[in-house]
DNA sequence: TTAATACTTCAATATCTATTGAATTAAAGC
DNA sequence: GCTTTAATTCAATAGATATTGAAGTATTAA
């Protein structure tokens, strides 16, 4: 993952909003499913909107800006246009700060305890 | 790790400069050593300007919001400071996105493999 | 076909960020 | 003390970001 790319993807999680939208679109997501081949997983803009209570024009830019970054995409679905949180983005950018801004020098080895990976989804 | 401080660990983060300064950084870090105790370790303000071929004035604003956000601390030596990684900071924030915002939905435990964690110091 | 719903786009605005160069502070050397 | 070196602070500026409310576009329902 080159530099401009890491500092696009950190850009789009360093907005309070922004952050919290992902983290919701995290606990929507059916493991195994991309946004554009599920029926599942994802939330309306709308359903965003009122979980965080944020504005829906407020919430539009966000939502664009996340998605030109590649944190998310959309599908549309009668009315409705439903989010998801595009994990290998997240992947990705967690890998690169490991091994390029974390390395060895971090021990990662040792933290990243299985106790931290196995972790149930709480939802 | 509260909601406002991943966003402003992040923030600090989000810029080429500032992520450029931390990838130097680490990449100076003598392991078990941190900035106020150290003898070696870190750079001085001064190399990591020319390094990153920054103006002294436009990196100093860099460093001063990095060490705000607790991503650097620094140490002065003669009429240098030298300001070095903390380490502790990028765990805490890299663990906040594995569980929160990766959680078991993103297959951490998959990818995350020893290949990444354990991938030696290049320097 | 009209109305309502779900979103997005636009324009105006306010605020935050980043860069530049000049001035300032502090430590070392002569 | 005077000068050089290392870094920070300051002021001015340009540009990027975020919020608001109004207007516009689809889609569905009456």
């Amino acid at each position: 993952m080159e530099i401009e790319r890491v500092v696009s993807a950190l850009s789009a999680l360093a907005q309070e909003t922004r952050l919290k939208v992902f983290r919701e679109l995290v606990k929507e997501h059916i493991p195994g499913e991309t946004c554009s081949s599920g029926t599942g997983g994802g939330l309306p803009a709308g359903e965003l909107a009122n979980r965080l209570n944020v504005g829906a024009s407020s919430l539009s830019f966000h939502l664009k800006e996340m998605q030109w970054n590649g944190l998310v995409s959309s599908r549309k679905e009668g009315r409705s246009v439903i989010y998801s949180a595009n994990l290998p983005a997240m992947q990705g950018l967690l890998a690169y700060l490991l091994e390029d801004c974390c390395g060895g020098a971090c021990g990662a080895a040792q933290w990243v305890s299985m106790e931290n990976l196995t972790r149930e989804n709480e939802r």
